[in-house]
RNA sequence: GCUCAUGUAGCUCAGUCGGUAGAGCACUUCCUUGGUAAGGAAGAGGUCACCGGUUCGAUUCCGGUCAUGAGCUCCA
């Protein structure tokens, strides 16, 4: 007789055990047609799910937040039916729901066309009108892996013998003839996906993730409430390729790659001046934060990178270079080991320490061909890098400085919301547990310290140190990895560094590695599709561009256009015989912050009209107030 | 590196069921001197990614290589 408590805090009795799907309808014809599933006791279960005893109950319909997952988890099955219905011999592995959509991975020998994936929604669809049950079964193990394996099914074998813990539960759920493993809960039937899903594209995925195993076919699917929800959806994709920084890196002029340096940039004369501006933002928020800057050799001989441990454990992502005199150089992948030789040189003192050491330094990685991607994986890549060398009892705090300054800087452009990612000891550390605790300790203290969250990513850790890793999100949802924070006693140890400590002896300095941009060229390719390339005045390659409406103003435009360079403004002139209105089109699609438009009238008045990139017209004023105008605006 | 797809003019893309190619924009020249998101005309521009094979003939079909794209794995 279980007393059910909805979550408005009314009470309902019933004689005896009910279902979700009972209650909604107790409540009313309308709830159940809606329900999709239910939470008891804050737990998510199937409609079907009986209620033996008093308990909470929020019924979940396709307006919950809750509904989404479940909607696009039977996508991923109904997607599985119509394949195997298909193309028969396909065996099905794993199909969660993930942002955004789903996905299921499939065996099969063929590779799915993109005319299949027109077929295999075809064929969801009409599952979708069939409206079969989805109707949840528990089986016994053994049972479950034998009825699996008679229909071939071998990965979903190796699913309930390694995958589900033995003493849970196996259970299927059913639709029509199909069923598959899992978990659940699941909505009560097919038709409750209603047409807002698309078939979106194939890829191969690794049995597992692990690249050891073989690679299977993984179809993506988006899903969601209804059609009119998927459409923005779509919209919303396109709307953000619109931003991809290599679409408007080619349109703005900013940079190109070429096939004879796969991964590496040209970056144009408007990329390199935003480049450029960068370094200069850096610099002055470095120098502030007491950090000294150097520079190092980008090639330097093999034994270096013995010490290092970078040849026996980088040495697959390094290029290297053979002299005549058969010495065996390589192209820095990394730049501490050229900054801990600048910290060997030379006596240190404990007066020296924290010793801040900054270097924006080129490094070549030999990247896998197939994770080049336009600014954002390459081969060959700037970073602001910086070690900072201290005793141990400074590490905490140099830890929370870095921390807020990385903060700090992104704030500067806009970034709210960074991920903070912590990776903690691997497998193949080195070093002691007591070492690791201090250096986890040190990191995960900081974070606290400054109340900051942060998520756990055991394991994820280089060998040599734990570290934290600062993530900003790309136009298209992707999440790249930018700032980071490490801390590590091997490489002093490896290159056997120490300063004198106040009671004369030598002691061995902590080692902190941090990159706030991480790599200039990835952090520029976020930067424009942030932006949408429509830069802050202080970025912007060309902040100004002087238009004349006929040949008659063009040396007094010329003129103006010397004034502004004079006050270091970015200028260009164009005095083409165009048309007004095209030279604005254009220099409006270029993202140029301000348009001075000479005619005339401005050329007898010797002022500039002012018109801004998104349309304003700011009026007519004299170049020393449109001067002025730009100074205000051109501070970090 | 792995799977699949793609590679034609500077850019965006047509096209050739095998007979060495076309549009728009951009570019050059000319006309136009026009007041805030595209004025008009003409011209030039391609070893159809590269290397092999099949064929009388390959940009087109087949194989390989390279690059690019979407993922996977890996990482800033």
């Amino acid at each position: 007789m279980p007393t059910i408590t909805l979550p408005d805090g009314s009470l309902k009795k019933f004689e005896q055990s009910v279902s979700v799907l009972d209650v909604a309808s107790d409540i009313g014809p309308g709830l159940a047609k809606a329900t999709f599933a239910g939470k008891v006791n804050g737990c998510l279960v199937d409609a079907s799910f009986l209620i033996e005893q008093d308990s909470t109950l929020a019924i979940i319909t396709g307006r919950d937040p809750e509904a989404l997952e479940l909607l696009r988890h039977d996508a991923a099955h109904i997607m599985a039916q119509s394949v195997q219905e298909i193309f028969p011999g396909t065996q099905v592995t794993i199909g969660p729901a993930i942002e955004d959509g789903y996905y299921y991975d499939f065996a099969r020998d063929e590779p799915f066309t993109p005319d299949d994936l027109v077929l295999i929604e075809k064929r969801m669809h009409e599952i979708v009108k069939r409206d079969l049950p989805i109707v949840r079964q528990v089986l016994d193990r053994d049972e479950a892996k034998k009825i699996f394996s008679d229909l071939g099914e071998t990965y979903k074998v190796e699913i309930i013998e390694d995958v589900i813990p033995v003493g849970e539960e196996v259970s299927i759920y059913k639709q029509g003839d199909w069923f598959d493993v899992c978990r659940g809960p699941h909505l009560p039937s097919t038709g409750k996906l209603g047409n807002g899903f698309k078939v979106m594209k194939v890829a191969g995925a690794y049995w597992r993730g692990d690249s050891k195993n073989v690679m299977l076919q993984r179809i993506y699917g988006t899903a969601w409430p209804d059609k009119k929800q998927l459409k923005a959806y779509l919209h919303r994709i396109e709307e953000a390729e619109k931003r991809d920084h290599r679409k408007l890196g080619r349109q703005l002029d900013l940079f190109h790659l070429h096939e004879e340096a796969p991964g590496s940039v040209f970056w144009h004369p408007k990329g390199w001046t935003l480049f450029r501006k960068l370094l200069d933002y850096m610099r002055f928020r470095q120098d502030n934060a007491g950090y000294i800057e150097v520079s190092t050799p980008d090639v330097m001989d093999r034994s270096l990178w013995e010490t290092s441990g970078h040849w026996d454990n980088y040495r697959e992502n390094m290029f290297t270079t053979q002299t005549e005199d058969d010495r065996v150089f390589a192209l820095k992948p990394m730049n501490c080991p050229g900054s801990v030789m600048m910290f060997a040189q030379g006596l240190k003192s404990y007066r020296d320490l924290p010793l801040r050491m900054a270097e924006f330094g080129k490094v070549h990685r030999y990247e896998p061909s197939g994770a080049l991607h336009g600014l954002m994986r390459v081969r060959h890549f700037t970073q602001d890098d910086a070690h900072v060398y201290c005793t141990e009892a400074q590490m905490e705090q140099e830890c929370i400085d870095v921390v807020a300054l990385v903060l700090d800087i992104y704030k500067d452009f806009g970034f709210e919301e960074v991920v903070i990612k912590l990776s903690t000891r691997p497998e193949n550390k080195i070093g002691s547990e007591e070492v690791w605790d201090k250096l986890e300790g040190a990191l995960s203290n900081a974070l606290d310290t400054m109340g900051l969250d942060y998520v756990l990513y055991p394991g994820e850790g280089a060998f040599y140190g734990p570290k934290l890793e600062f993530v900003l999100r790309d136009a298209i949802g992707r999440d790249w990895q930018c700032g980071t924070l490490q801390v590590d006693m091997n490489l002093p140890e490896r290159f056997d560094i120490s300063y004198v400590a106040e009671d004369g002896s030598k002691k061995r300095p902590v080692m902190l590695h941090r990159a706030l941009f991480g790599s200039l060229e990835r952090f520029i390719g976020i930067l424009i599709e942030h932006y949408e390339g429509k830069f802050p005045l202080w970025l912007s390659p060309v902040q100004a561009v002087v238009i004349n409406i006929t040949d008659k103003q063009g040396d007094y435009a010329k003129n103006i256009e010397k004034m502004l360079k004079k006050q270091q403004i970015r200028a260009i002139s164009d005095l083409r015989n165009e048309k007004i209105g095209f030279k604005i089109r254009e220099h409006t699609l270029q993202r140029i912050p301000y348009m001075l438009v000479i005619g005339d009238r401005e050329m007898e008045e010797g002022k500039v009209a002012v018109r801004s990139q998104g349309g304003d017209d700011l009026g007519v004023m004299p170049v020393e107030q449109f001067i002025e105008l730009v100074n205000n605006q051109s501070g970090y």
